[in-house]
DNA sequence: ATATAACTACCTACTAGTTGGTAGGCAAAT
DNA sequence: ATTTGCCTACCAACTAGTAGGTAGTTATAT
């Protein structure tokens, strides 16, 4: 890994940690045992590393996209499930998350990236619902996309809920929503 | 409204407008017009701000589930998801999710009373879906408990995608989460 | 082959501004 | 006489960011 890729997954941890606002360079560079400057030279602010955390992501999400396509929809259920699941096991929040309480503070061009990675997250789950009623896999009664706007604020913030009441809690919302789309 | 009280008032906008660790001291005391040294005086640290903050939102919700003491389950719901209704009209974010995030940076006595404030909200809301449920007006299939930290991390990740998303997608949530209640 | 120019990836050392917090004073109310 | 509620004036620590240097690598020209 290159040192400019360790640095955005340092960001990308810590902001999911503690939060966009909580975390200093100086964080990054006691972590990857490098100064200060050494970050400025690959990120000149920290708004640019913030911008390229946010679009690690949108790679990450779209590489996850393609590594189901053409499966059925219980398979693209569980991938997207997934990414919650890692979360959690690291006891960390979801990105979107932790940037939208943050977002009054954060530059436009990060703004705009992370409402691409949200569209890009709700766009997929809403497909996979549409084609997983289609096909009679799935059932609800909403639209798509409003389903999957429930399924994603469940998530979400199961992960945020369940720091406070306790990780039984992210389990239970985990496994209920995939028991209504089964017997509704 | 004594200094004190408009300190945490403005100390509360300010943790869910931008976070708790985007807010400084000098925020408040430029908008109230009052030194630095002022707000130390009434609360020694940030950290003892931040906890009469999050006790300010149990003394209400405390107030709003003695206000609708005794009346149908409809009621009660309705006065839960009014206090999602304001923080979105304020386009703000609810305190336990923006604190939810900045939580490994904020105090233990802070945590403590999130938890506290987090529970006693969860119990509410699980007590009113029973009743509703015995009553014959609710119906969902999960435990009580299970559906009411569905419809929480509903509405908590509603106010923060919808700011990525769009306004509309919260209120699409919101009639959802009713909906589902009603015809199942 | 070799000198040179340009680039990469870091470093030391610094700065201006902001942060939460403190010491001590002072006027008005109790 | 003491307490309350604010003030001025300060501080140490930390913040993101900058200036300028250096050792090693790569590309180019002679």
């Amino acid at each position: 890994m290159t040192t400019r890729e360790a640095i955005i997954l340092k960001g990308d941890h810590l902001i999911r940690d503690k939060g966009y606002n909580a975390f200093s360079f100086y964080d990054i560079s006691k972590s990857l045992k490098i100064k200060n400057a050494s970050i400025h030279y690959h990120f000149a602010t920290k708004a640019d590393l913030g911008v390229e955390v946010v679009n690690q992501h949108i790679f990450l999400v779209e590489q996850l996209i393609k590594s189901v396509e053409g499966r059925v929809p219980e398979v693209k259920l569980k991938a997207f499930l997934s990414i919650y699941d890692s979360t959690k096991q690291e006891e960390r929040v979801c990105l979107v998350g932790s940037l939208a309480t943050d977002l009054k503070t954060v530059e436009p061009k990060m703004k705009k990236q992370l409402a691409l990675l949200a569209n890009k997250i709700l766009v997929w789950l809403t497909q996979i619902l549409a084609d997983g009623k289609r096909e009679g896999v799935f059932m609800f009664r909403e639209t798509a996309r409003t389903k999957a706007l429930m399924i994603i604020t469940n998530m979400l913030g199961a992960l945020q809920v369940s720091r406070l009441t306790g990780s039984k809690d992210f389990f239970a919302i985990r496994e209920a929503v995939i028991r209504q789309l089964k017997e509704k």
